[in-house]
RNA sequence: GACCCCAUCGUCUAGUGGCCUAGGACACUGCCCUUUCACGGCGGCAACACGGGUUCAACUCCCGUUGGGGUCACCA
């Protein structure tokens, strides 16, 4: 059998943030490694100097740590390595696989542009373009660098990919790529087989849209003499208008779900199961069981869809499997950048924080929905909702109201048995249904008609602030105009 | 347009020739639970793109058509 280690990568370009493409393929990578007691690497494909940022690269990382993608060895950095890609090139040309082209980037444009308007596919091949000797001589003598191209033979290129099986192509449909411009870089294509060979990969995991360039590349390995690595060309994830995820197109930095409230558990789970599957029903998983599950044969070969709702129900479901403490932390500073509170404030009230969370938990999809449903548990400073207001707020009500403060501040033990016992037969002696004192006593402690359940509110938001707020309620109720 | 990949509910998927009257999840929806909102439970709606083969038997295999996606840079 493979008894090769794994060795797998992640190569992003610094040319804008991670989006959910580039970190599927990234955890697709992670898996693999992880699964199979291989290591996981990262190499930063900055050889375009003139799209390349650096100060890209850490936001890059720290997305890719917080989905939990931790690398095993020291980050490879391309544009440090021109030197070593230049040998190559020079390999290739001294052994005749390569060969030199004067021809600018205009004049290629040009040619490209006659032969679509002519309905003819644009194949480069040595001497398309003929140039007169004098005329290259003019050129050398100006100064012009020159690109070097790989020739590529005639005959077919196929490979197994792990995902879709045997791919195929003729090589007449394959142009003689650049490996090196005129300015003497490296191009991605020459870069890529360099460092996927000296960094020792095995599977080379990456989106269906580099297909095309596989075949580019085992030209590149053959005329090297180099082992050709395994691919697997895993699916592309796709926007709900089908077109495959791009900054181009505004999708969303991988940062920006962190900051909307998703887990990296979720995200790290709904972007394993997009384009693989573990062949069950199940769908939940955490990263240590997919870890253990994963299967390099089960991907899936047809494209999907990013669908954010059902993120959410995932989010929703991993939330729940925090505990109440590990939520607390969680939504701590949350609050606190809502201008709910302080941290100070919680930190004398870390029980506090843990019981509201408790409380709120199983009707929350994201994190910051924390914020969103529960402010009232940390500020007086809320409206009635309008149309509960109109509803429940009524005349009687204040009467009601008042009464039941009374009867809460008279309790010695104020929990959610004391609590119930006492509404219960308030609503009792007045012969109501309890609905009658339970809504509006839910709106005036919380402003809204919509949350946990009313004892449970109430003992957690304990009795003299329940008793503040009904009373409060009962002026407003009554005031005049 | 050329080349390559792909094709099961709206979306993510299970299904590898008979277990399929096609299963699960999200979304939508009915009922139950319930003080509200959720959660949960029980139901419903909803798919094998089409046409040819192969076979006793095709969602499953082959071919074609159609459709979708991707790639066609001195970007990565």
């Amino acid at each position: 059998m493979n008894q090769t280690p794994v060795r797998v990568r992640i190569a992003p370009s610094p040319t804008g943030y991670l989006h959910v493409g580039t970190a599927r393929t990234a955890i697709a990578n992670y898996l693999f490694a992880r699964h199979y007691g291989g290591r996981f690497l990262i190499r930063i494909e900055d050889t375009d100097v003139e799209r390349s940022r650096s100060e890209l690269i850490e936001p890059i990382l720290e997305a890719l740590k917080w989905l939990g993608l931790d690398w095993d060895e020291e980050i490879l950095y391309q544009s440090q390595r021109t030197e070593i890609y230049n040998k190559y090139v020079q390999q290739l040309i001294d052994t005749g696989y390569a060969y030199c082209s004067y021809v600018t980037a205009e004049e290629l444009e040009a040619a490209r542009q006659k032969a679509l308007a002519e309905k003819r596919s644009f194949y480069y091949r040595e001497n398309f373009i003929q140039l007169p000797p004098e005329e290259i001589q003019r050129r050398i003598d100006a100064g012009a660098g020159y690109a070097v191209r790989l020739r590529i033979p005639e005959g077919e290129t196929s490979f197994d990919d792990l995902v879709s099986g045997r791919i195929s192509k003729k090589n007449e449909d394959i142009e003689d790529l650049i490996i090196a411009r005129s300015d003497g870089t490296p191009t991605y294509n020459l870069a890529v087989v360099v460092d996927d060979h000296e960094m020792g990969i095995t599977h080379i995991i990456r989106g269906n849209d580099h297909i095309s360039n596989t075949f580019k590349q085992m030209h590149i390995y053959r005329a090297l003499d180099l082992k050709i690595p395994e691919f697997g060309h895993v699916p592309l994830i796709l926007r709900p208008d089908k077109r495959k995820v791009s900054k181009r197109l505004g999708d969303k930095d991988v940062a920006e779900y962190k900051k909307e409230g998703i887990l990296p558990e979720t995200m790290f789970n709904y972007l394993c199961l997009l384009g693989w599957s573990p062949k069950n029903d199940r769908e939940i998983y955490t990263r240590e069981e997919l870890i253990e599950l994963f299967d390099k044969n089960n991907f899936n070969s047809a494209n999907a869809v990013f669908d954010e709702e059902k993120l959410l129900a995932f989010n929703h479901a991993h939330i729940q499997m925090k505990s109440d403490h590990e939520l607390a932390v969680m939504v701590a500073p949350l609050l606190v950048d809502a201008g709910l509170t302080t941290k100070y404030w919680l930190e004398t009230r870390w029980t506090y924080l843990r019981q509201v969370v408790a409380v709120l938990k199983e009707r929350v999809k994201r994190l910051s929905d924390f914020v969103a449903i529960g402010g009232y548990f940390f500020s007086f400073d809320y409206k009635y909702d309008e149309q509960a207001a109109q509803k429940h707020f009524h005349p009687e009500a204040a009467g009601l109201l008042s009464e039941l403060a009374d009867r809460f501040e008279k309790l010695e033990t104020f929990d959610k048995v004391s609590i119930e016992a006492t509404l219960s037969e308030l609503a009792d002696e007045k012969g109501l249904k309890k609905a009658m004192l339970i809504h509006p006593t839910r709106l005036a402690v919380s402003g809204v008609s919509a949350g946990p359940g009313l004892y449970d509110l109430l003992e957690v938001l304990s009795q003299p602030v329940v008793v503040e707020r009904m009373r409060k309620a009962v002026a407003f109720i009554n005031r005049p105009g």
